[in-house]
DNA sequence: TCTATTTAGATGCAAATGCATACACAAGCC
DNA sequence: GGCTTGTGTATGCATTTGCATCTAAATAGA
C-alpha cells in the first residue's frame, strides 16, 4: 500500500485520461458533425490505403490499430457493408482473407482527412507550441509499450 | 486545408490515444483481475466518499467526471443495486436527488484503492521520473478545456 | 499420415453506450 | 394563479462493446 504514487503521477495520470477524453470526444464530434464515419473508419481506411492493391489481414490490420479482434471483425463488416473496404479470399492462408480498400473508401478517406486535420489541430497543434508538442509526445512515448 | 498539423502535432495526437488506451487498459485489467468493479465506479465513490453525509447531486458528479448524463444515471443505477450508494429525495429540489455513499460502499473504496494506486503506478509512475511526470501534467493541462 | 495444438477470424449473447426524447419540477413572465 | 421556458434526470431503442466460444485451417509431433 506504501505504492501510493507520488503526487506527480497522479496528476499526469487523471490528466491523460481527461485530456484524451476531450480530444477524442471533439475530434468526433468536429467527424460527425460533418456528417463524416467516425475515427475508427479512418485508421481503418489510411491503413488499407498503404496497404495497396493487395490489402492486408485483419491481424496486421489489429496490431496497427488499438482494437480488440472481435471489434476490428466487426468494423470491417460494416465498412464492406457501407462499401468502403471488400474482403478478398487469400490464398496463402485459406483461415484468413485480405481486407482491401475500394475507391469509394479512398474517396471517402480524402473527405475525412480535412476535417480531422482541423480538429486535430483544434485540440492539440493550437494549444501547444512545437516544442511543447514535441516533448508531450516524447513523454507520452515512454507511456506506450513498444511491442517491436 | 492547409491546416495540416505539424508533424508534432500529429504525433502528440496519436501517442495521447495510444497511451491513454494501454494506461486504462492496464489499470482495468488489474481492477478486473482483482475481481473490483470498473474504474468508473471508483471514481462515484470517491465524490461521494468527499460529498460527506448528504451526498451530491448527479448534475455536480456529472462535473467532477468524464460521463455523460445519461451514462451517469445508469452507472448510479446499477452502483445503486450493488448496494455502494443510495438514492435519496432532495428537500431543495424535487426534481432531483441526492447520491450518498453506503457504508458498504466506503468498504469498497479502501479495497479498490490499494489495486488502483498499484495500476497507475505500473502504468505512469514507474515509466517517468518525478520531473517528467510534471512536465507530462503541466503539457496535458494545456488540452483540457477549463470550464473554471 | 494421423492426431494434437495453435492461430485466424467470426459470432451469440449480455452489458454498456449514444441518441433522442419523455417526464417532472422549477423559475420567470403576464 | 396560469403559461412558457429552462433545468435535472430517466428511459426506449439502436448501436457498439466485451466476453466466451466456435469453426476452419495451418502447423507440429508421433
Amino acid at each position: 500500500m506504501s505504492d501510493r504514487p507520488a503526487e506527480a503521477t497522479i496528476q499526469a495520470w487523471a490528466r491523460l485520461m481527461k485530456a484524451q477524453s476531450q480530444a477524442l470526444g471533439s475530434v468526433e464530434g468536429a467527424l460527425k458533425a460533418a456528417g463524416l464515419p467516425p475515427l475508427g473508419w479512418y485508421d481503418v481506411l489510411l491503413e488499407t490505403e498503404r496497404a495497396g492493391r493487395d490489402g492486408l489481414r485483419p491481424f496486421e490490420l489489429e496490431r496497427a490499430m488499438l482494437l480488440a479482434q472481435y471489434n476490428l471483425s466487426r468494423l470491417v463488416d460494416r465498412m464492406a457493408a457501407a462499401g468502403y473496404v471488400e474482403r478478398r479470399p487469400c490464398v496463402d492462408d485459406g483461415r484468413g482473407h485480405l481486407i482491401a480498400i475500394t475507391d469509394a473508401g479512398r474517396v471517402m478517406r480524402r473527405r475525412m482527412w480535412p476535417v480531422y486535420a482541423r480538429a486535430i489541430d483544434a485540440a492539440v497543434g493550437r494549444r501547444l507550441s512545437a516544442r511543447q508538442a514535441a516533448t508531450l509526445g516524447e513523454l507520452l512515448g515512454h507511456l506506450i509499450d513498444e511491442p517491436s
